[in-house]
DNA sequence: AAAAAACTTTTATTGTTTAAAAAGTTTTTT
DNA sequence: AAAAAACTTTTTAAACAATAAAAGTTTTTT
């Protein structure tokens, strides 16, 4: 079944470019290089073969968080890596790849990435809740209030219109987003929470 | 001319609970207790008297503006002075008619407010050059990148589809603009500028 | 002279039609 | 046996028409 991988990480690769409303099956089979008839015999439909991408995607994520996780030593560490991560997912990827997916499959595909970001959001909620705890962030941070905020700032990065109509064109999603997660961290954080964040985030510094 | 000003004060009253699109001209004779064709005799469009409304409403805000910049020591209080003003009006105002004012009226009486918005985030950018000049905040900090970031920030309040769609609804807009606001700031914040926002925040709390 | 009511006009929303593009299928070719 | 091409069906989006609500006007009443 060599083939079938072939496919995803074709479309995948066309996806990541355009978002997915805009890929057509003729051009995935051009992409790579069998006739749509071929294509159809391994993936039904367009949801299907959309969803083995999507799946493909978020096994990845979560690999990497596994190896994040294992890596870490702190959760301000962890914090930092988890952004570092998806600065480089987001130098990858079109903001429609994201965009298609809440937009286009909000029933049976976006079931899977919604379970993945309530994930997200609740394991941000615990993450801001140990940092109370361990005294790096402040006890004043309302965790519901403020795990949702950091999702919504993100969300900035994949407003309707793409980026094009905001204010924030001017500056790439990777740039804006690094912005946002140092921001939110430092906000919460108290003066033992800021020295974590300056010393783990001069460790991990890339260009 | 007395009655013009008891006619933009009753509308004010009614725009302020359920924005401008719900209101009609009807409601606002009634309300006021005058007939539509007096009404229309002060007013020869609705348009006319909305903008009436939102000249009343910058105007009002304008002088609240040069009190607070009056009766503020440092560019610090200031911030946390404006964000109490803000915190009131939100309190006040339903949500709708801040947005009604952005989709319904793009064009001419926007013009007023798309000004002052604008110069509100210019002077925000200028707050924050300011702020680093003196040492208060990071000079990692893009004023441009971090000046946009708080109003779409803000935007979330006034989001489409209410609050009732996000997330945030079971919070009150004016509670989840303070955790935005000091989140905001501190995030931007050196060591000296965090000591200052402690101070002027304990300085003017309010319940 | 202004309120109340009855009226006309505009605007905005809703549903419907139509046309194009892409999904999905079948036939033909190599 | 799979590619290429030709085909049919579905979806989507745009254009248009019908409707209802509110804007705006005129007439009638107090």
């Amino acid at each position: 079944m060599i083939v079938k991988e072939q496919i995803v990480n074709q479309a995948m690769l066309l996806f990541r470019q355009m978002g997915i409303r805009s890929v057509t099956m003729d051009m995935i089979a051009e992409q790579t290089g069998i006739s749509k008839r071929t294509l159809y015999e391994n993936f039904s439909n367009k949801d299907e073969l959309v969803e083995a991408c999507v799946m493909q995607e978020i096994e990845s994520r979560k690999e990497q968080a596994k190896r994040i996780l294992e890596g870490s030593s702190h959760i301000i560490e962890t914090y930092i890596l988890f952004m570092w991560d998806h600065i480089n997912r987001l130098r990858g990827t079109s903001p429609l790849f994201i965009k298609d997916i809440q937009k286009l499959y909000p029933q049976s595909i976006c079931k899977q990435t919604n379970e993945f970001n309530n994930r997200m959001r609740e394991n941000m909620k615990q993450f801001i809740i140990m940092g109370i705890k361990d005294g790096v962030f402040r006890k004043e941070i309302n965790p519901d209030i403020a795990s949702i905020l950091i999702f919504e700032q993100i969300k900035v990065l994949h407003v309707e219109g793409g980026f094009e109509t905001s204010p924030l064109s001017m500056f790439s999603p990777a740039e804006v987003f690094e912005h946002i997660s140092i921001n939110f961290i430092r906000g919460i954080s108290t003066s033992k929470g800021l020295e974590l964040v300056d010393f783990y985030y001069s460790k991990h510094k890339m260009v």
